[in-house]
RNA sequence: GGUCUGGUAGUUUAGUUGGUUAGAAUGCUGCCCUGUCACGGCGGAGGUCGUGGGUUCGAGUCCCAUCCAGACCGCCA
């Protein structure tokens, strides 16, 4: 045994007892006559003290941050005690002092707020572990797992394990591929997710799976996307999607209760239409208003070109910011302008507290044109309107954009608020300029709606799916779907994809032929686990401060160094 | 594939219109200190200014290329 307690549960009431604890060595504070030592592990701090007359001072003071020693003495109330720390009443008298080992001087401070930037704690990961407010992070994480285990655990679904090295199937995002040393020439994929053989569970008759596993996708990286990350990936049979909302939302307010103890409101439901038509994008922060207004008809025949030969005229309210400076509203303009929003620009209205309208196009417009537009956008006295045109996605997109932005600027997006929301009736299937297609909005295994049964032979674009993401604070945490349970079906839709006979029964031929032999209705849904975490824990969307060992954002592990180069030898065997 | 931002002691950074010896904090280190807990005080060491070219009497600073990191767009069935 190197330790009887831990470095974060002596109290006042543990004083005149005799322990023994091992940990990394904090800081030394060393007085001259007195030595105070930092003791850290996983648990917390404790204090440990030498004066002059030990003999051990000497060696108190030779010790280094994060050396690794074990010291056994007995535990007393301190002098001066420190109300920040829960140890902070007591202190051991240090009496048997061991280096378990010796620690170089760290690169960065291992503290809560750190001296070392990204780059650095990456490499030395392991180190910046250490820090409080990172493993905080990963025993959390370790929690909500807990919680979604325990809810489906006890609404009966079975933890079922499913293969990584499976068959590239490249209809979605890029696989990562493993070359097979048995069979030259051949690769293994990496599944992107195990949706294929979740569905087969259902076939075999697993009535209700999940899994938390990891999933791979080979494209570029962001503060949210990782190379690798977690699912909770979920499937039941005999479902309808009223079912699989129902299990799930419960699954959600579970998991916030047990972590944070936060009782959700059920979640409002709205349609993939609608969120673009208001929010501008398919997964709306309902944390706040402000929501997009079509002001076409009200801002039309004023000889306004702009506006007049835009496709669509969005206008979102930001309340009280009627006094914006010119150089406040030419930074809104630049911001709005810059590539990744792409507008031509953004028309202003202020609307004064005199009852004044003052806009950055009174040239067309009247006093009592401007004051129409702001009655018609409900905008109050104080209020600044802002007015983007052009196409209709794009503005819309645009429009969107800027309206989170506003929402940043303007403090609405509060940490503390959880604002979820069910999106349903995504489109099934979505134009790609580029390859001249179809593509399926969610993927090919997606049923569609009944009602838009004639829709698919005359108007594929038209047609609706059984589709559902739960978003939160405008962040997509999760995305499902009623399946397709026929063959007839599923190749229709592959049809649709524009897949001919041949590869997709080369591609999914395991599946068609499963769904010969009785494949139930089933649906489901696969949570991003890694997000998830990052939002009940600490409302942000950046992963990376949630896993282990992350990749940064060139897709390397900084402290591997992978990927990398292989061995020649082994390179010839694969016949690379 | 693209846009933008950054790279200066171990670390985080300042560095003005190009001009003498590149400054600070922190960390490290030596001495002093009997109640610290971000201990304090006095001293010390520590820099190829990412790399390579160019402009110039003179470049951390300007130009070009390149590498690395970060954010975003495209991409992510």
């Amino acid at each position: 045994m190197y330790r009887t307690h831990t470095c974060g549960e002596l109290r006042k009431e543990n004083s005149g007892k005799t322990v023994t604890l091992a940990g990394w060595v904090q800081g030394v504070r060393d007085l001259g006559n007195l030595i105070f030592i930092d003791l850290r592990d996983r648990y917390g701090l404790t204090q440990l003290f030498f004066d002059k007359s030990s003999p051990l001072a000497e060696s108190a003071k030779q010790l280094g941050r994060e050396y690794v020693i074990q010291v056994t003495g007995i535990i007393r109330e301190r002098s001066s005690k420190n109300a920040q720390l829960e140890t902070g009443d007591i202190e051991m008298l240090v009496e048997q002092l061991t280096v378990l080992n010796e620690s170089k001087t760290p690169p960065f401070t291992i503290e809560d707020v750190t001296d070392g930037g990204d780059d650095l704690r990456m490499k030395y990961r392991y180190l910046d572990l250490r820090r409080a407010v990172v493993n905080k992070n990963l025993l959390h994480r370790h929690r909500v797992a807990q919680a979604v285990r325990e809810y489906m655990d006890g609404q009966g679904f079975a933890d079922v394990e499913t293969p990584f090295l499976i068959k590239s199937t490249p209809e979605g995002a890029r696989d990562f591929v493993v070359p097979s040393r048995l069979n030259l020439g051949s690769f293994y994929a990496l599944p992107q997710s195990p949706q294929t053989f979740k569905q087969l569970l259902m076939v075999a008759g697993f009535d209700r799976y999940y899994q938390i596993t990891r999933c791979f996708r080979d494209e570029d990286l962001r503060a949210d996307r990782q190379p690798e990350f977690t699912q909770i990936d979920c499937e039941m049979a005999f479902v309808e999607q009223e079912d699989v909302l129902q299990m799930f939302e419960g699954m959600v307010k579970h998991v916030f209760k047990k972590v944070r103890g936060i009782e959700l409101e059920d979640f409002p439901r709205m349609s993939y239409a609608d969120c673009l038509k208001y929010y501008g994008n398919d997964k709306p922060d309902l944390r706040f208003g402000m929501k997009l207004i079509d002001v076409k008809d009200v801002v039309s025949g004023k000889n306004f070109k702009v506006f007049d030969d835009a496709e669509a005229v969005n206008a979102i309210v930001a309340e009280g910011c009627s006094e914006y400076t010119r150089k406040q509203t030419d930074e809104l303009t630049e911001w709005v302008k810059r590539p990744q929003i792409g507008a031509g620009g953004l028309i202003f209205i202020k609307c004064g507290f005199d009852g004044s309208y003052k806009s950055s196009v009174d040239k067309f417009y009247s006093a009592d044109d401007l004051k129409k537009i702001a009655e018609h956008c409900n905008a109050k006295a104080g209020d600044l309107i802002l007015i983007l045109s052009g196409v209709l996605a794009k503005t819309r997109k645009a429009t969107g954009e800027l309206r989170l932005e506003m929402g940043v600027r303007l403090g609405l997006r509060k940490v503390e608020d959880y604002k979820p929301l069910w999106v349903l009736d995504f489109p099934l299937l979505e134009w790609d300029e580029d390859d001249k297609r179809f593509n399926a909005m969610h993927h090919p295994f997606t049923s569609w709606k009944k009602e838009d049964n004639e829709l698919i032979n005359t108007n594929p674009g038209a047609v609706r799916a059984n589709a559902y993401d739960v978003v939160i604070n405008g962040v997509e945490l999760s995305s499902g779907s009623i399946r397709i349970h026929s063959r007839a079906q599923q190749e229709k839709m592959f049809s649709l994809l524009g897949l001919t006979d041949e590869e997709a029964q080369y591609k999914f031929g395991f599946i068609l032929n499963a769904f010969e032999y009785g494949a139930p209705p089933h649906g489901g849904i696969a949570f991003g686990f890694d997000r998830f975490c990052s939002i009940v824990i600490s409302n942000l969307d950046y992963i990376r401060d949630f896993i282990a060992f992350p990749k940064n954002n060139s897709g390397r592990d900084m402290m591997l160094d992978a990927p990398s180069d292989i061995d020649a030898r082994l390179k010839k065997e694969l016949g690379l």
